[in-house]
DNA sequence: TCCATTACAATTGTATACACTTTACCTTGA
DNA sequence: TCAAGGTAAAGTGTATACAATTGTAATGGA
């Protein structure tokens, strides 16, 4: 997915994705391909180019002769997303509980226990919240199935703008942790099945606090546009 | 995924993305900006656009200063292609179960017995085929979740140009009917877990007979050129 | 005052020109 | 004959110019 691309259209088509990524530019916010060829000092082309894939990749839209906007989620296809994407990490649990290797599996018991530490020292939110997102990323890359990897990845960028939107509910993070004791296992005990099982409502779960809170926050979309949170806006 | 899109960009990647099924150009194929802007009548700009967007959609391939080929599927990769789809699937299949509606689900039907007696009576196999892509889709589009729609639709994309290669082995019709029959039987009983089952498996089996069929014939990639089944190779 | 119409500005879509990289071929030497 | 190097051809990447479309605001009439 971040494929090293020397070519400049490559260059800013990961500079834009990383300014949706920050919040700096928000669901719902144009696209100008004269602006951008002029931050970024190159030419409109590369640009053009650059928002081409990032709308093939359906992390913004664009209809013909209309602006491109960053693209904003509704709250039934954000639990769509989350549907499908339960189902792709489910099943990818459910192959990584057999394929991964000692190596592999070690590493996620690492990563697990790094995050229950976290948790009863109450250290960092945001280290918690990265070693969650380390503990996912290695149960898909586990299943050892490239085009698996690469779907469930796809669609886990689709939601990414709207992480930033979880907020810390109280027992949220303990329920978070045991989810993923759970989890692990499952796979400990070679259970593939019931990791898969585990996998599945733990993750539809993710998406369920996250409609719920975006739901409960917004009068319209702009209510939660990300750099209302601190950020200020780029021109 | 089709979209209606007036513009010269969208219309090329549509007769290009044609030519891929069609075998005009087959996997391995090199896509050349230049001769393609002649060929359609147009300038390089949204030839060059047609092909950002195949290449983000997985049907073709391309690296800086290289030229654009159609996507080559090694053997490894088409099988976790088709694991991956069977993933999906089966989810769809699931979902379906609970929720198609009365009218998607008697089509569903329809469907299914117009392939029985297809079969029975010796039919055209090719309207078989079509039967059979046509109880896959509809199983798929019944779950009514949009994302996962088109995720599974991408991803049956990228396996179209090489189902032209399936062969009728002996059996493997009936085989293939009567996988759909128990399919049909458990959404009839709303069995979801068990459509699930079904339907994962018999995409799986799908991917294995195709796979078994292109080891067996294959020496190199370009012995199982479309093009060399019949239709003539455009320059 | 309000709405429709129309002209103008802003932005996207396409063509063309050019720079840079890769590929292919040809030469040259052993 | 074959390998290595270099040179020309071909092809991609980018910039710029222009055409086509859309957004916007001003103007006129009711």
């Amino acid at each position: 997915m971040t494929d090293k691309d020397p070519t400049q259209a490559g260059t800013v088509r990961l500079a834009i994705e990383r300014e949706i990524f920050n919040g700096l530019l928000a669901p719902g916010d144009a696209l100008e391909e004269g602006r951008l060829a002029g931050r970024f000092g190159v030419s409109r082309t590369p640009v053009r180019e650059a928002i081409t894939q990032l709308a093939q990749a359906g992390l913004v839209t664009k209809r013909a002769h209309k602006r491109a906007v960053v693209a904003a989620l509704d709250p039934e296809t954000l639990l769509e997303l989350f549907e499908a994407l339960s189902e792709l990490e489910g099943a990818a649990a459910f192959l990584s509980t057999t394929r991964m290797s000692e190596a592999e599996r070690s590493e996620l018991l690492a990563i697990h226990e790094a995050a229950a530490k976290n948790l009863r020292l109450n250290g960092d939110p945001n280290e918690y919240a990265d070693l969650g997102f380390a503990f996912h990323q290695r149960i898909v890359s586990g299943c050892h199935n490239k085009v698996l990897i690469e779907t469930t990845e796809w669609l886990a960028l689709r939601v990414l703008p709207y992480r930033r939107f979880q907020v810390v509910a109280p027992g949220r993070l303990q329920r978070n942790q045991s989810d993923h004791d759970d989890i692990i296992s499952a796979i400990v005990a070679r259970d593939a099945a019931e990791a898969r099982r585990l996998m599945q409502r733990h993750t539809l779960e993710q998406g369920d606090a996250l409609m719920r809170f975006i739901v409960l926050n917004k009068a319209t979309h702009t209510d939660f546009h990300p750099a209302a949170l601190g950020k200020e806006h780029p021109l």
